[in-house]
Order: C-alpha cells, then sequence, then structure tokens
DNA sequence: TGAATATATCGTCATACGTTCATACAATTG
DNA sequence: CAATTGTATGAACGTATGACGATATATTCA
C-alpha cells in the first residue's frame, strides 16, 4: 500500500498506446541508438541495426504517428529524433526491474 | 549524444516482452491496484474494474506467465501481487513524458 | 528531363492479441 | 456427496501487428 495515483481511463489508455508503441526490440533499439546520437538520419540507423529498408521505414513511421520521434528532412535525408521527452527513462525502470 | 547504454538483444527482447505484457488499460490499471493495496484477491479485482470474470482471470493469468504477477491461493480464494519488483516504476516513468 | 539515391507506401501473408461464451476445476459448506 | 462460490481454461471470432517484396514518391544532380 504505497501510492494512490488513480490515474485517470483515458491517461491509462494514452500510456497504453505509448508502451505498445515501443514494446518492440527493434523500436526499443531505434530509441536507444537516438538517445545516443541525439539525431540520425535513416540510412544511418539501418546501417546501425542491418534491418530491411522498408521494415525500418514502417517502426519509425509508427513511432512518428504515436508522437514519440520526430523528423526533419534536409535534402534527400530524413534525420529522425526523439520528440517524446524523457521516454528514454524506460530503460532505467526497466534496470530497475530484476530482468533476467 | 547523453548515454551509451549498449543493451544486448536479448535484454532489448525481455524488456519488449515485459513492455507487451503490460501495454493495455486492463493490464495497467491492475498493476496500479496492486501497487496501492499490495495484495488483492480476484474478486476484489473484479469489483474494482467491474469486468468480466473471465476476461479479468485472462489477464491476469498472462501477467503470471511473464513473472509480472505471482498468486497464492488461500481456501476458495486467489490473491495476486506484483512479483516483478518496480515494474509501477513505469507510472513514474510515463509521468514524466509530457503525455496529453 | 532522366538517372540515381533516399525513404515511404501498398498488398499480402502469417501470427498474435483481446474479447466473449461455455465449460471445467477447486475449495467449502450443508 | 451435492450444491455453491471462486477462478481458470479452451474454442471461436474479429481485429491488429509484424515481416516481406514490390512499387511509388521525393530530392538532387548530371
Amino acid at each position: 500500500m504505497l501510492t494512490k495515483r488513480n490515474i485517470s481511463t483515458v491517461k491509462l489508455e494514452k500510456m497504453s498506446d505509448i508502451l505498445k508503441s515501443i514494446a518492440h526490440p527493434i523500436r526499443l533499439e531505434i530509441i536507444e541508438l537516438l538517445e545516443e546520437y541525439g539525431t540520425l538520419g535513416v540510412t544511418e540507423i539501418q546501417q546501425k541495426l542491418t534491418i530491411e529498408q522498408s521494415l525500418l521505414s514502417h517502426h519509425l513511421t509508427k513511432m512518428k504517428d504515436k508522437g514519440i520521434l520526430s523528423s526533419v528532412r534536409e535534402g534527400k535525408n530524413l534525420f529522425y529524433s526523439i520528440s517524446l521527452t524523457h521516454i528514454e527513462g524506460i530503460f532505467d525502470c526497466m534496470g530497475k526491474c530484476d530482468i533476467d
């Protein structure tokens, strides 16, 4: 009996929406990369993850749609970065749980 | 360029597995309740959430299978509690992001 | 304008998930 | 042991998700 949070239904839905959007190894890795580098081009991410171009694009687009990432075009290139600030905190949160 | 985490593939998979298991409004609410009360019987949870018995049971079972919850029987009743310690930290984590 | 590069989108398939209903199992009580 | 209460399980259904390949769009450069 620690805390009384009383989180609203709407907020619980938004939370689960965000969690769903990042609950995937590739997406977590993208977030990890963007935390480290701040901003990365699609091609750079692709090289670091060695996954198919269209698959990466899907993951990026979905996270962008959910407001987790944002992108800026510079010429031919699109640069992605984290727009939902502090979402990287998920790594600390998970780290505190005794995973594995 | 804040942190270099270098989280292993295995760990990313485990993390996403856990996130998937909680990324649902009902499940988040169950976790919230169990954080507040420590332990609750199935019937008590059901009354608080006003959802169908079998639906609740499914959610509880799945989170138990993933090691997020655990249960103890006392007579006819089953009491659930959080077994993945610090998972409630997810609420603080989400709270820090500017959701809504 | 045509070719090259960078990225998104579409169609399809397989698989997973959430919900409901019906039923089964467990423990207790009469 | 029959009835009752508490909880889980399994089948069935609709829907969402992830992966892949092919194609489309955007930008630049020759």
